[in-house]
DNA sequence: TAGGTGACGGACC
DNA sequence: CGGTCCGCCACCT
């Protein structure tokens, strides 16, 4: 599966989310590469096997709020207890201060998927 | 094979 | 503010 790759990448990025900040779909997908492929970041955490090592929880969408779906099973508010506890007020309905705690990855954190033969 | 769906994003009203 | 629409692309009937 050519996805593999991917997914690799956007874990590769998320784990280098500090403790506490904030990262969108549409801007780890950007970091590895793949612009305008926001979606499929989310498929790609979807993917990963909870619990994970992996920082997933700091990915929110960029209207600034938790993406509260049935076919999540739960982890949706698993991901609001953890940001939580990661000192980021999240309110009952999902909604966050993303400009509070935007992550600015250092200049170079793009260079790891540059090639992306991908994107279909 | 075709069509509906979604852990998205941006434009628009 | 919120709600809708459209483009996007992998997944799943």
């Amino acid at each position: 599966m050519a996805s593999e790759g991917f997914d690799q990448r956007v874990y590769a990025v998320v784990a280098l989310i500090p403790r506490g900040q904030l990262a969108t779909y549409g801007q780890v997908a950007e970091l590895i590469g793949a612009w305008g492929c926001a979606r499929q970041v989310g498929w790609a955490l979807r993917r990963l096997p909870l619990p994970s090592p992996i920082p997933w929880q700091r990915v929110v969408n960029a209207r600034g709020c938790i993406a509260m779906s049935p076919g999540r099973e739960g982890s949706d508010w698993m991901q609001r207890e953890l940001l939580l506890a990661e000192g980021i007020a999240v309110s009952p309905d999902g909604r966050l201060p993303l400009a509070r705690h935007r992550w600015r990855p250092e200049p170079g954190v793009g260079l790891i998927g540059q090639d992306r033969g991908f994107r279909g």
